[in-house]
DNA sequence: ATGGAGCCTGTAGCAACTACAGGGTCAAGT
DNA sequence: ACTTGACCCTGTAGTTGCTACAGGCTCCAT
């Protein structure tokens, strides 16, 4: 298949199809005479982990690894299942800033009772980190 | 104060401080008769402004439009609580969406019983989205 | 044969910094 | 007086993960 058909049938865009290639990720597919890229059933599962990684916020050397894995079925899973927690844990860490952050924010937002600048409560707020109820990072 | 202390004032490393200059975020200080950069009080808080709005997750382009209401207290303070407001909203579908994951990640790696990798459930889960409990961008 | 969709390469841009290279300046110690 | 080391300067290039051209080829239908 070419690289469109590859694009829709992923739902990758075509140059980030290209980028996976030119940085290593998806191997260089055959050309035709014209030297259009074809593309094989293994191409397209490939893009389908990659693309589903990256959904899931594996970053592209993450991913590398992981291929990497899948390449070697041999080899011992310790090393996915590393990447995989470790990167929930992040996630989790993640999601624990934001949760301050959104408290922070809904406290700064909740004491704006309109008026002029002078007296907004909003700009106060991000002038002085003292008014803040709790550290962010 | 010159850029060093400055920079230990506010905690902004010295090339970031730099570069709020270069592109128009921090007003240019005068300059020493060696050509150093010198501030004043103005300086510090305004960077401390910035350095909090940052740490709240607002993207410079919003921090440009709140230093420029806070630099006209006269204006309507509508503005500064419709960023504000906006960028709550981000950050609470930002959260959504890591939730989302972190379920998707939690089911994977609890897959994980060891073994080779030709067996491994978080290999299998990333090649396979119809593995998905939700969907997830 | 001509028009438009699709493909090619190569380069530059985005956000928000960070990290040099290659040089100048200043204050303290000897 | 001189040296050493900390600090400062400019300018440019790198980071991540794409995305968007420019300028040119190829294919297929009309």
């Amino acid at each position: 298949m070419k690289i469109g058909e590859l694009s829709r049938a992923t739902g990758t865009n075509i140059e980030t199809i290209r980028y996976y290639e030119r940085i290593g990720l998806l191997p260089a597919p055959h050309r035709t005479a014209a030297n259009y890229r074809s593309y094989g059933d293994a191409h397209r599962s490939r893009l389908t982990f990659v693309r589903h990684s990256r959904d899931l916020g594996f970053t592209i050397e993450e991913i590398r690894s992981l291929l990497d894995l899948s390449d070697h079925p041999e080899r011992d899973c310790g090393e996915a299942d590393r990447i995989a927690s470790l990167h929930l844990e992040q996630v989790e860490e993640k999601i624990a800033q934001l949760a301050l952050l959104r408290d922070e924010l809904t406290r700064i937002v909740g004491r704006c009772r309109g008026g002029v600048a002078a007296d907004c409560r909003v700009i106060e707020a991000l002038g002085d980190h003292r008014l803040c109820a709790a550290e962010h990072p």
